[in-house]
DNA sequence: GTAAACCTTAGAGGTTACTAGAAGGCAATA
DNA sequence: TATTGCCTTCTAGTAACCTCTAAGGTTTAC
């Protein structure tokens, strides 16, 4: 029979709100309605819109999932175009994780330098020190 | 003598008009100024400019960055508070990295399935496979 | 001495991605 | 049969984060 917009909601993480919106901007591809006109979701919904959260998650923006999702309803023929993006967009997520790793580090330096100072004043507190403690 | 503006926008790749957004929001202190009124960044602002891109590009939002930002500038005090809001946002950045990295591989499995349908489509060319190719 | 290349401010405008409200339809339940 | 609860569409509003324009001041280069 399909799932309501509220189980898939449930299901995915984002508002029914939210994928209207995505339906209408063409972020998902229409979706099946029922007799009464409701929005009846089917397994490869679930399965497509799985992906776009995970390319929405790691950064791609709306613009970009859009025009996958428009070269997944043209068929078989768009695949080396669709495996592209995905590529480029793979290389993306792995550049950001070097870069967050370098970040994670420089911050716990950050957070150990801020312990010393601690350290420091709690043990001479007199002391008024850290200037450029930012 | 300081650095203009326009040097820092280049040392930080963020633009003029952000830089003085920043200062008017909170997310830098207020910069200290030339005998004709314009701005003379510092080396020190140059290191917080640089942990203040490294927590926006983490994902930290502007208003918490500035909340950071307040209490650097309450000096010495603050110390364990911004220590507690830099630990916090590495565990952030940690979950994040995980998170990026199942994602990167969930997008791997993709490019390969995408792979082995262009390969059966281009030995077959007759076939119309390809049905959940999402 | 004037034009180019900077800088300043205040405030408006833009982009992205939702998010909510209003008005109404259908269906099951008390 | 009326209330509850889900759904629909359309359209307007919001939040975060810039980005630009207008109007004007100063300094340097020809």
């Amino acid at each position: 029979m399909g799932y309501s917009i509220k189980t898939i909601s449930q299901k995915s993480g984002l508002s029914p709100y939210t994928l209207r919106y995505y339906e209408k901007e063409g972020v998902l591809p229409l979706v099946a309605r029922d007799e009464n006109g409701n929005r009846c979701f089917h397994d490869e919904d679930i399965d497509l819109i799985s992906l776009i959260c995970c390319l929405k998650d790691t950064g791609m923006p709306i613009a970009e999932i859009k025009q996958f999702v428009a070269l997944s309803k043209e068929g078989g023929g768009t695949l080396p175009e669709r495996r592209k993006l995905l590529m480029e967009h793979k290389q993306e997520i792995d550049r950001k994780i070097e870069f967050f790793q370098q970040f994670s580090k420089k911050i716990d330096h950050k957070i150990a330098y801020f312990s010393s100072l601690e350290n420091e004043t709690s043990s001479q507190p007199q002391q008024q020190a850290e200037e450029e403690a930012n």
